[in-house]
Order: C-alpha cells, then sequence, then structure tokens
RNA sequence: CAGGCUGUAGUGUAACGGUAACACGCACCGUUCGGGUCGGUGAGACUCCGGGUUCAAAUCCCGGCAGCCUGACCA
C-alpha cells in the first residue's frame, strides 16, 4: 500500500483526553478514530492490525477442531428470558424495541443464542463433542467506557462455544482452550498468566482469566516474574510462590480473555439433550471461551511500544515491512529502485508500506515509520545505493544494516 | 450510576469581563532533502448547547449535553 494514498494520518500530538499509552499511539499513529465515548472505528492501518489477529486466531483455534458461524448481534429477548439474564443482567445488558413494542437485545454474548441453535441439531453423543467459533461485535452498556480499546460498548469478541458429552470430556475441552489460548498470547508476544476466576454471569463451575501484567491494568494479581505462577482467587494473599518459592509481586493487570466451564446451566433451559451409548437422555455439557479483540490490540500497544510509538509483534503489525524511500524531489534512481523493490514485495505477497510521499522530508518519514511500527523499516537512498543496497532495521533493535540490492527481495521472504 | 476534572480551528495550546491568537497539520510559491528543514502567502472557529448577570461574556452565574479520570463490573 501506498503511503501517499493512506487515508489518514499520523498526528505529532495525542489528543489532551488520551492518557493510556495504548490509546495515545493508536489515535497518533491513526489506527483508531472514536466516535463517541467506548465506540470507535477502525482506519485502514488499524484494521489490518484486527484482521490479522482474527486470522492468527481463527489459525490456532482450527488446529483445536472448532468450526467457525456467525449468529446474529439482533437477539429476541425470549431467549434471554428462558434462562433468566434477561433480568440477572443490569444496565449492561442493551435492551432495545423493536417496531411492534418488541423486546429485542443486542449481543452482549452469545451463549443463548448458540444454545437455542445448537438444541435444534444435537441429538447424539456421536456429534459431541462440537465446538463452534465466532468473531463477532459484542455491546455492552458500560457505565465507563476506557482507555481508548481498553474498554468498549461495542467490541469484537473471538468466542466459543463447547459441548460435551460429559464434565470430564469438558475437562479436556477446556483443557484444549486453555493451552490453545496461551499459545495464542505467546505468539502475539503476551506473556499472559491465566488465573482462577469467578464465573460470574455466565455461570458454571470453573474460570479462568487470562491476566496480562501492565501498569494501565484495571485488576490485581500475584504474580511470580520468575516462573510465571499467578495466585487465583482462593491463593490471592500468598506472599511467595508455591511453585519456586521467590516472592510474589501484587501487579496490575489486564484481562484478556476468560474461558468458562458453563456446565448445563444453558443446555438445560434450552433442552439440549443427546443420546448417549446407552440410549439414555443426557444434557450437554457446555463451556464458553472469549477474548476481547480490540483489548487485546490495546494490550499490544500497552506492552509493546517505546517513546518514539508502536513495535508491533510480526503477527500483528499492519504491514510487515515499512518501505522508505528518500528521493527527495528529484532522485530518480532512488525512486525506480525503491518502486521496482515494492513492486517485486507485493509480488510475492509481502505486505509491504511503501513511503513514496515526495513531500515529506527524512526526518518525518522516520518519525512516521517508528510511529506506526511494522516490524522491518527498509530505507532506499543514494546513500545505500552507492553501495548497491538498501538499510534493512528492525523496529526492536538499534542497529541498521545493509542489504544488497540484489538479495533484498530474497531476504523478506 | 456516585464523585472529580475539562469543553476555544483537524490536533495541541493562548486570550484582564473589552469583541478570538499562536504552533503543528492543510492549500499554494520558493528553499531543503538521512531524524519532524527554512521563509512567504492563504483557507480554516456562531469559543459544546440554552438561559442569566453586564454598556460589554470564550471569560462570571444557572441548567443541559459531551469527553476524560477515580470507583464497581467485565473481554
Amino acid at each position: 500500500m501506498r503511503q501517499s494514498q493512506l487515508f489518514t494520518k499520523t498526528l505529532r500530538e495525542a489528543p489532551a483526553d488520551a492518557v493510556a499509552v495504548s490509546h495515545m499511539l493508536l489515535i497518533r499513529g491513526g489506527f483508531i478514530s472514536q466516535l463517541s465515548s467506548g465506540i470507535y472505528s477502525f482506519l485502514p492501518l488499524g484494521f489490518r492490525v484486527l484482521k490479522n489477529i482474527e486470522n492468527y486466531i481463527r489459525k490456532e483455534l482450527e488446529k483445536i477442531g472448532v468450526f467457525e458461524v456467525s449468529m446474529p448481534i439482533l437477539h429476541p429477548a425470549e431467549v434471554w428470558q428462558k434462562t433468566g439474564r434477561w433480568h440477572e443482567i443490569g444496565e449492561e445488558l442493551w435492551k432495545i424495541k423493536g417496531r411492534q413494542g418488541e423486546d429485542l437485545v443486542l449481543s452482549m454474548t452469545h451463549e443463548e443464542v448458540i444454545a437455542e441453535m445448537a438444541s435444534n441439531f444435537i441429538s447424539t453423543y456421536r456429534e459431541l463433542p462440537l465446538v463452534l467459533n465466532q468473531f463477532q461485535i459484542k455491546f455492552r452498556d458500560e457505565e465507563r467506557p476506557r482507555g481508548g480499546l481498553l474498554r468498549l460498548k461495542e467490541f469484537i469478541m473471538q468466542d466459543a462455544y463447547s459441548f460435551d458429552k460429559s464434565e470430564k470430556d469438558l475437562d479436556e475441552t477446556y483443557h484444549k482452550f486453555y493451552e490453545a489460548y496461551l499459545k495464542i498470547f505467546k505468539g502475539l508476544d503476551l506473556n499472559a498468566v491465566p488465573v482462577k476466576a469467578l464465573s460470574g454471569i455466565m455461570g458454571g463451575a470453573e474460570s479462568h482469566e487470562f491476566m496480562l501484567p501492565a501498569k494501565i491494568g484495571e485488576d490485581k494479581i500475584s504474580f511470580c516474574e520468575k516462573c510465571g505462577y499467578a495466585a487465583n482467587i482462593e491463593t490471592i494473599n500468598e506472599k511467595t510462590c508455591s511453585k519456586c518459592g521467590s516472592l510474589l509481586q501484587q501487579q496490575r493487570a489486564i484481562e484478556l480473555g476468560h474461558i468458562f466451564k458453563l456446565g448445563v446451566k444453558y443446555s438445560e433451559p434450552f433442552n439440549i439433550y443427546f443420546e448417549d451409548e446407552d440410549g439414555l437422555k443426557k444434557l450437554a455439557v457446555m463451556g464458553s471461551y472469549g477474548i476481547g479483540l480490540d483489548r487485546l490490540i490495546a494490550a499490544i500497544v500497552e506492552v509493546h511500544s517505546d517513546e518514539k510509538g508502536i513495535i508491533w509483534p510480526l503477527v500483528a503489525a499492519p504491514f510487515k515491512i515499512h518501505l522508505v524511500e528518500l528521493s527527495g524531489k528529484g532522485n530518480l534512481e532512488v525512486k525506480n529502485e525503491s518502486e521496482k523493490i515494492y513492486r517485486d514485495l507485493t509480488a510475492k505477497g509481502v505486505e509491504v508500506l511503501y513511503d513514496d510521499r515526495s513531500d515529506k522530508t527524512a526526518g518525518e518519514k522516520f518519525a512516521d515509520a517508528d510511529l506506526i511500527g511494522c516490524p522491518v523499516r527498509v530505507v532506499v537512498s543514494n546513500k545505500t545505493l552507492d553501495r548497491q543496497s538498501v538499510e534493512v532495521k528492525k523496529r526492536n533493535e538499534k542497529e541498521a544494516e545493509l542489504v544488497p540490492l540484489d538479495k533484498v527481495v530474497a531476504s523478506m521472504i
């Protein structure tokens, strides 16, 4: 993509009301744009990040055998009344009226809808376990949205729902997600720690939250920096790590994901019965598993930035390579060589943001590249061409290196 | 929702109660070209909205609305 044509530009200063680092940088870099409190648009750069993360998570979850679906965000009140959550959940549940005066709910979560749907299809143990996944908008009428993307009224969630034959089978499915989530966060360079948690309005027996230690975090956890052990709700007052014995740190953390063993809380009201091997009718045992993608983006930026801007992990980066040409007004050789590299890399399927702007100085281009934070910056200038090469610098490293022109494309694939 | 803070151009900031200024950004001209070059010209604001006080309100008062921060809940 050519930066000269990119919608939206970077800002030198963050809006005065931005406090969170991620909020400031995402606004300054032109990733998001606020519509109102807790409601944001994704601009081209931000949308690419969102889609990259979504695709990454999708790939990882496909490995544990999920099927992807897409459920409505507009729900008839009846399904929410069936489980009692229509009344149980307070103001946070977004209720609206249809033109006939009928009550509707905006998708706060999808247990009800998936249970309603699954009840029509599950009939035998042979169909279990079943795991359905989606990436869908959630609406929550938050009392107080905050920190840019950290806490929103409307956000995208990866939410999966599992149906098992027994508690024991659910344990297995649950464990698969537990491991998959750890892997997903790790792949995004996030050191998230699982913490045993309360199930809250989701109900069910057991649940784990995946917490990322971060200054801006809203929750407190006891966390061992040595081995990654985190105290759960029962052991929150422990002083030392029960694994390695070192002192636990009280830390603020961001909740990135939450997994639940729901049991039969939803399968019961929706009659999700199946026939088991012995011909007996049994209730399917459910689990649910969710990650907030917008918050995930904010969290990445919170822990991966410096004073100059964002440092995206490879899988999240809007572009893998930021190609910067310093042709000034007239250096055709630099221009032509840059265009060629851009064409060649793009043809090979490499995602390149090409700073072809002719009205910007080198300093501005560098500042923007640092702010936007693509993992690799490639500079083409008369200086580098004198040596028949380009300059390659990783965003998370200090030193740049020269790469010969004839090896550039190959080295980037 | 309770408490607090703040609303001035796209962004950041000014303006004693005297009729809105500066920087960045944007447009144009020239200049410069490896870390936000320099100079010039120009466009851009019913000072959030509604009342009130006053000869006079961005400024003081009241009421709304909006945004942010602190709490609880959550991804």
